[in-house]
DNA sequence: GTAGGCGTCACTCGCTTTAT
DNA sequence: ATAAAGCGAGTGACGCCTAC
């Protein structure tokens, strides 16, 4: 998932937002940079096709398309109000193209609709995310929609899902933060505890509160703040046939080829290494053949370059030449000495 | 003709296994 | 326990091919 990616472009549009500003700004600064950031190639029509508005105006704005998933995506100016209009045009024209699932945002908030929902326009909205959610919740929720590996294996409705059960223990560790507090304080003063840290530790002993309350008091919680991921570099190599993108990790020296890449099928007859490495991939369905390349269907780690790239070429690479940065630069720039 | 990409292969290094 | 042998992985050099 790049969450950094979209977590830097959350940072650099709330910088951007001292006015609410109208569709067409929504669409270009908001969208197309979350989508983009997310992993979308949104210079593809094939990936993300902009619509034109038909005469009955019953055409969302975009139809995202990704390996077996689609999406349609509908956008408002931020100073407009989403209403049941827009919602039932979005969610007409997901069904025309043959997909349950449309998004209806005005950059702010980004609602997912679910036509299989029973009940009105509101009963089908089936998770709601919006700009200014605590913290880096918003972009780690909207990282997690929008992951284009979700889409290429048609997985959005177990994404849903997960960011749903997410949202739903944040909600559960707030009231425990608001109801449990002023429990462990209480006990921390009666008994002159020095610490918030051993009053809450008192209390789970003393049956006040539970483990796992006094664990969420002292941010232990599952959605307690995460350390900073460490830094990837993104690299992409595409020998013929295959095309693949892998993050590098400098401070773990860690490689790793991204869910959705693909490798070539063929094994050059003198790499027979390369051939037993992926055929275990393949036994263990992390590679999957579809008669014309490999894919990957989850990431996959290796300790060094050349290993990652003879994977996807096939044959023995130089991985620090082979692997290319987003500016067309080989991996040797990024090596460390 | 030249530059860049790709394929092949040999060399080196490090790890594991085996023999003493 | 240590040395030797075997093996596999990573890397770089070199030649071929293709596009300009």
């Amino acid at each position: 998932m790049p969450f950094s990616e979209v977590q830097g472009a959350v940072q650099a549009i709330q910088r951007w937002l001292d006015e609410p500003p109208g569709e067409a700004f929504v669409r270009q600064c908001i969208v197309l940079r979350l989508l983009q950031a997310a992993g979308f190639d949104i210079w593809n029509p094939d990936e993300v096709h902009p619509e034109e508005t038909n005469v009955t105006g019953n055409r969302a704005d975009f139809l995202i398309r990704r390996g077996r998933g689609r999406f349609a995506l509908e956008l408002k100016g931020m100073g407009t109000s989403l209403q049941a209009r827009d919602y039932q045009q979005a969610l007409n024209y997901a069904v025309s193209v043959g997909t349950r699932w449309a998004i209806v945002t005005n950059g702010r908030v980004w609602l997912v609709l679910d036509e299989r929902r029973d009940g009105d326009w509101e009963a089908k909205i089936a998770l709601r995310v919006e700009m200014g959610q605590e913290g880096d919740t918003f972009a780690s929720d909207l990282a997690a929609l929008l992951d284009p590996a979700v889409w290429e294996r048609d997985h959005f409705a177990q994404a849903v899902e997960g960011v749903q059960q997410r949202q739903q223990q944040r909600k559960d560790e707030a009231r425990i933060r608001r109801d449990k507090k002023p429990i462990v304080e209480e006990i921390r003063q009666f008994y002159g505890i020095s610490t918030f840290e051993l009053a809450a530790d008192a209390a789970s002993k003393m049956g006040r509160i539970t483990e796992a309350e006094r664990d969420v008091l002292l941010g232990k919680g599952a959605s307690a703040p995460q350390p900073d991921p460490p830094e990837a570099i993104t690299f992409s190599y595409a020998p013929a046939g295959a095309r693949a993108t892998a993050l590098f990790f400098p401070s773990l020296s860690l490689w790793i080829v991204k869910a959705g890449s693909t490798a070539r099928r063929e094994v050059k007859a003198y790499a027979a290494a390369i051939g037993r490495r992926r055929e275990k991939l393949l036994q263990a369905g992390i590679l999957v053949d579809d008669g014309r390349v490999l894919t990957y269907q989850r990431d996959v780690e290796y300790r060094t370059p050349s290993a990652a790239a003879g994977d996807v070429a096939g044959g023995s690479k130089n991985g620090w030449d082979v692997w290319h940065d987003t500016l067309g630069r080989p991996a040797q720039h990024h090596r460390s000495e």
